[in-house]
DNA sequence: AGCAAGATTAGC
DNA sequence: CTAATCTTGCTA
């Protein structure tokens, strides 16, 4: 049985690697398909999505980044080296998932707006509360994180090593398509096309 | 020290 | 459309 942190990890953690010397906006886009993966801690299970949804944030000309005012106690691992984890609460109320692109010091991110729900569903509905479709189990940035478990205890980890990975999308898997648009939910800089969303997924916002 | 705003969501 | 909910960071 294949183990996510022996064998594959390293090839994983290497194609993130790589994939992080690109552009943010660049990364942004090709997140999609890549999974999310959570291990728990008593065996109860994976909880795996797709990405299907993703927003770029830039450290230069961007008013709505979170970097925009240079380092502050809550942003502060947006500015850590790329492939860690940014989570951080928004409203008072939900917590929202996002990917360190830039190199150590910068201030850029990937936030993760919604997963195609791939394993772990149960955990997943018994996180989100009864009564949810499975269609909205991880269709928005915050639910996603419900879904997952996701809080700032997990703010600054590092998504290559331990219990929260980014992994590639399988071998074989179809090339996803995206969607460029306006970044949602922001009043700055709202024109810029940093929105990528999977072509004909019903798991997108 | 006080306050406004916020990368959202659920419910009416 | 609006309330919920609370932390951050700016202003005084």
């Amino acid at each position: 049985m294949t183990r996510i942190g022996e064998q594959g990890g390293d090839a994983a953690a290497r194609a993130l690697a790589r994939l992080l010397r690109a552009p943010t906006p660049e990364v942004a886009r090709a997140l999609l398909g890549w999974r999310i993966v959570r291990k728990h801690e008593r065996r109860r299970g994976l909880v795996v999505g797709r990405i299907v949804e993703t927003e770029a944030y830039l450290a230069v000309d961007d008013a709505a980044s979170h970097s925009a005012m240079g380092p502050t106690e809550r942003n502060r691992a947006m500015f850590l080296a790329p492939g860690h984890a940014y989570v951080y609460l928004v409203y008072g109320l939900h917590h929202c998932l996002n990917v360190v692109t830039a190199p150590e010091g910068v201030g850029e991110a990937v936030l993760v707006r919604a997963l195609e729900p791939v394993a772990g569903l149960a955990t997943m509905r018994a996180r989100r509360g009864p009564g949810v479709a499975d269609r909205d189990l991880c269709r928005g940035p915050g639910r996603l994180c419900q879904a997952f478990g996701l809080t700032r205890d997990h703010d600054g980890l590092h998504l290559g090593r331990g219990g929260l990975r980014l992994l590639p999308p399988e071998p074989g898997a179809p090339i996803v398509e995206a969607v460029v648009g306006p970044r949602v939910g922001i009043t700055k800089a709202a024109d810029l096309p940093l929105r990528f969303r999977a072509a004909g997924s019903r798991f997108t916002t």
